[in-house]
RNA sequence: GGAUAGGUGGCAGAGUGGUCAUGCGUGGGACUGCAGAUCCCAUCUAUUAGGGUUCGAAUCCCUACCUAUCCUCCA
C-alpha cells in the first residue's frame, strides 16, 4: 500500500505491522462555530481511509482531539454574553451529532484539550526545564531557533520566516517564530493554575499533550488538511521532539486538500463556507460523502451543485443495482477474500489511496452488471453483492433501500392489485397507484410479469 | 518573493512517447401499455503559450504566463 507523504513529498510505502495497533491521530475541529463542507472533506477522507486499513486487516486506534478552549471560543462567549463551557458544549454537541449523521464512525477516542491540562503543564515544564521554552510577562514561550529542524515538513526558510514574518511583532517574544505554548490570564478569561500563574494551553501543545498521553513520543499517522501544515504540525514536531529526543513524531503525514467555493478556500473567516447541516438538507449522507471523497486528496475540490448532482446520479446507480442483485442473492457475506473484483480494486486503492479512481472502476463493473443482469448465475451474483458490500463497508456510498420494510404486507397487496388492473388494461388506476406508493417512497419497477419495489425517500429539488 | 499542488472537451477528471479513457450534462435509439431502471449510439472539432529533443509528445527538456493552498487563526 502506498500513499502521497507530505514529509517526503511523493507516494511512498506505507509499511505499517500488522502484528501491532496502527496509531492515527487526525486534528480535530476548534468547536467555535458551524462545521461545513471542509471539515466533512477531511474527516469523511480520513475515515474511510481509517475504515480502509481495518478492512484490509489492520487494526487502527484512531484518535482526534477538540478543541475545546480557545481564544475564538471565548470570544464568542463573550459576544453572547456566556460562558465558554457553553460555547465549547454547544459545538462539541453538534460536531457529534454531524459525524454520526455522516457516518463517520471510525474514531476510537475523541480526547478534550480541556480534560488534559495536567499533561499540557507537564509538557510545558520539561520545554522549560530543557531550555525550550521560556516566560514572559503574557506567556510561555517555545523556542524555535532551538529546533532546527522547525519548517521542514512546510519547507519553510527559518530565515525567511524570520524576515518576512506577519506575526505580531508586538509580543514579548526574543523571535517573531517563536509560539506560545501557555497564556497568562486576563480578566474576564477561563483559567487553570500553573507553575507561571494562572492561564490556558496554547493550541499546539494540546495535540502533543494528548498524542504522547495515548501514543507515546511517536506514532504512525498524521492526518488533517493541508492548512495545517504550518504553523500547527511544525510546532507539534517541535515540541515533542524537543521533549522525546525521537528524530521523528510520526512515521506518515498525510494531509487532504482544501474545499474551494468559486475557486477560493471555503473558510470560516472569508464567510463563504456551506453549512453541512444546510447541503444535509437536500442530499443524503452517502451523496455527499460521494462527491467528498470523488477526488484525489491531494487535489482541491471546487465545492457546487454540479457535484453533488453528479453524486447523487452515480449513488443512485449503484444502490438500485445492489438492490436488485440483492433480490436475486443473499449470501454475500461468504468467501470474502476470493473475490477477483475486489483485488483489482485492491489494487487501485494501494496505489494511492484514490477513491475517485475506485468509483470510476467500480462504475465500470456496475455497467457490466447491469449488462448481464438477467443472465447472471449464483457466483457471479455473489461476487457483485460482495464486490458493493466491500466498498460500501468503508466508503458508505450506498444507500440502502429496504423491501422488507413493516408495510410490506400492505405493498404486496397494492402490488396484486395492481397487477390485475394491468392485465385488464385499467392503466389509470395501475398508475394511481404506483404514483401513489412513490409518494410515500415505495419503488416500483415492471420487468415482465414481475414488478420489484423498495423503499427510498427522495430529498431536496428532486421531491417532484 | 519562497514552499506545495496544478493548468486536458460545457463541467469533472484519467492518461510519464505511438489512433486524447471515463463520469456528469446534452441529443437520439432500444426496452415498456406508459413510466422507471437499464442498455446502445452520438455529441461536445479538448491537452495554457512559445521554443527544443524525437520518425512521433498531453506525456521528456527550457522559457513565459496563469490558478489554488500555505508562509497569521483555519479541516
Amino acid at each position: 500500500m502506498k500513499v502521497y507523504d507530505s514529509m517526503a513529498k511523493e507516494i511512498i510505502s506505507l509499511n505499517l505491522s500488522k502484528d501491532e495497533v496502527v496509531k492515527v491521530f487526525v486534528c480535530g475541529p476548534t468547536v467555535q462555530d458551524n462545521f461545513h463542507v471542509g471539515h466533512a472533506r477531511t474527516y469523511i477522507f480520513f475515515d474511510s481511509l481509517v475504515k480502509y486499513l481495518r478492512v484490509r486487516g489492520y487494526s487502527v486506534f484512531y484518535l482526534q482531539n477538540i478543541t475545546d478552549i480557545d481564544d475564538k471560543i471565548i470570544n464568542r462567549a463573550n459576544e453572547e454574553g456566556v460562558d465558554y463551557i457553553e460555547v465549547s458544549e454547544k459545538f462539541t454537541s453538534e460536531y457529534m451529532q454531524l459525524m454520526n449523521l455522516l457516518h463517520i464512525d471510525s474514531v476510537n477516542f475523541y480526547a478534550r484539550a480541556t480534560l488534559h491540562i495536567p499533561e499540557i503543564i507537564n509538557q510545558i515544564s520539561e520545554l522549560v526545564q530543557k531550555g525550550y521554552a521560556y516566560e514572559t510577562s503574557d506567556g510561555v514561550y517555545f523556542r524555535v531557533s532551538k529546533f532546527n529542524d522547525f519548517g521542514r515538513l512546510s519547507g519553510q526558510n527559518m530565515d525567511a520566516l524570520k524576515s518576512g514574518s506577519r506575526v505580531d511583532l508586538n509580543e514579548q517574544k526574543s523571535d517573531p517564530r517563536d509560539f506560545v505554548i501557555w497564556k497568562k490570564y486576563k480578566p474576564g478569561e477561563p483559567f487553570w493554575e500553573s507553575p507561571w500563574g494562572k492561564g490556558r494551553p496554547g493550541w499546539h501543545i494540546e495535540d502533543t499533550a494528548i498524542t504522547e498521553k495515548y501514543f507515546g513520543p511517536t506514532y504512525h499517522i498524521h492526518g488533517s488538511g493541508t492548512d495545517l501544515i504550518f504553523p500547527h504540525h511544525e510546532a507539534e514536531i517541535a515540541i515533542e521532539r524537543s521533549i522525546s529526543g525521537s528524530p521523528k513524531l510520526a512515521d506518515y503525514w498525510i494531509h487532504s486538500a482544501m474545499i474551494n467555493i468559486n475557486d477560493e478556500k471555503m473558510s470560516k473567516s472569508l464567510k463563504n463556507y456551506v453549512k453541512i447541516r444546510e447541503v444535509l438538507v437536500d442530499y443524503w449522507p452517502e451523496e455527499l460523502r460521494y462527491a467528498l471523497l470523488n477526488a484525489q486528496f491531494k487535489t482541491s475540490i471546487n465545492f457546487s451543485p454540479e457535484i453533488l448532482q453528479e453524486a447523487r446520479q452515480n449513488v443512485n446507480q449503484i444502490s438500485i443495482l445492489y438492490r436488485k442483485l440483492s433480490l436475486k442473492g443473499r449470501n454475500y457475506k461468504n468467501n470474502l477474500g476470493e473475490n477477483a473484483k475486489i483485488k483489482v480494486l485492491e489494487n487501485i486503492l494501494d496505489k494511492n489511496i484514490d477513491f475517485r479512481q475506485l468509483f470510476t472502476e467500480v462504475l465500470s463493473m456496475v455497467g457490466e452488471w447491469n449488462r448481464n443482469l438477467d443472465t447472471m448465475n449464483d457466483p457471479e451474483v455473489t461476487e457483485a453483492l460482495q464486490t458493493i458490500y466491500w466498498v460500501d463497508s468503508f466508503t458508505n456510498i450506498v444507500r440502502r433501500g429496504s423491501g422488507v420494510s413493516s408495510v410490506k404486507g400492505a405493498v404486496e397487496i397494492l402490488l396484486s392489485l395492481r397487477k390485475e388492473m394491468r392485465s385488464r388494461k385499467e392503466f389509470g388506476i395501475a398508475d394511481g397507484i404506483r404514483a401513489d406508493l412513490k409518494d410515500l417512497g415505495i419503488y416500483i419497477e415492471d420487468k415482465g410479469e414481475e414488478t420489484i419495489w423498495w423503499t427510498s425517500e427522495e430529498k431536496g429539488s428532486d421531491k417532484n
